[in-house]
DNA sequence: AATGCATAGTAAGCTACGCTTACAATAAGC
DNA sequence: GCTTATTGTAAGCGTAGCTTACTATGCATT
């Protein structure tokens, strides 16, 4: 219980930092005009990078629940951007995929993305951003753990990649 | 435009643990029965460290906008955590206090919030903390830099504090 | 093969968070 | 005094995410 009184306490930047991050994506995103939702740009995007996956997989991947992720699927498909294709292998599962229409615009988010990180991060270098990228995917790690069992950190496991 | 389509890419681990921190945080303040939800708890340790602040000032060190503070007051202090007191000096603008009855409950809030952040960054060294908080610090900058003039980031100026 | 339990996705409905727009009251500059 | 700026608030909106309950299908066990 270390007293710290400080309103500039990790948990507290850190969420500051994430809404500020996520605001400043979503008036990005909305002045490029690409017609989606911060959540749905984002949900794209991660298909993008997992395509044909099952949609368990991908809300996990997320981090987020399946129904959530469903909802976000129903847009992007009425929007022509995503197919939802029977799994040969399950006949309850969809595969996602991502329509060659989704192409330019999977683009362009990217760049929006990667474009207001490297303003966002001026002033670090590469080197430091690798080790907080690393940290934060630790902590990444021990939130998940937290999330499944409600309790025990992870102690010993690699955050993965 | 660097090519990454790494889904690990640091604004996506950062918005990811920003998420969970969160959604953590909001089932501990459930589970501890506070009767309060994050952001009221949030704002309510904010006041505590602000002590007789103006709302625009308390809005601005929470970079929330005016009108979201104010929703946030009216809970709290129908709850009867917090006062609104005439500024002496400005009769439009008011003062915020905490009450008395307050106390034990900030502190619950501050208890919640230090232990789950013990959880979530078990297995990183403290200086490593210290170093990722300063790095998150900059971020926040350069992001409030972003909302004031929408464009350039801070270069030399420091975080404060 | 029938029965029972587990799993993939979805429908419905809810809460929390934050914003914008418009306005009243007061302050401050000319 | 008149105009303009600023403090706080009312009203109403959209986004993001969750839970609960359900259907359809798969899998295992007898």
């Amino acid at each position: 219980m270390s007293s710290r009184p400080d309103p500039d306490a990790l948990g507290f930047v850190l969420i500051d930092v994430a809404r500020m991050l996520r605001s400043a994506f979503e008036r990005r995103i909305a002045t490029a005009g690409l017609g989606l939702t911060p959540g749905e740009a984002r949900t794209l995007v991660r298909i993008a990078t997992l395509e044909g996956s099952r949609q368990l997989d991908i809300a996990q991947r997320m981090g987020i629940e399946p129904m959530t992720l469903s909802t976000y699927l129903d847009r992007l498909q009425s929007l022509g951007y995503i197919e939802r294709r029977p799994d040969p292998a399950d006949r309850r599962a969809k595969l996602i995929f991502t329509t060659p229409i989704a192409g330019a615009l999977i683009a362009s988010i990217r760049t929006e993305q990667i474009e207001l990180m490297e303003h966002v991060t001026s002033g670090i270098g590469p080197e430091e951003l690798e080790l907080m990228r690393d940290r934060l995917k630790r902590l990444r790690a021990n939130l998940c753990a937290l999330e499944e069992d409600g309790a025990a950190p992870v102690l010993a496991k690699e955050a993965g990649r």
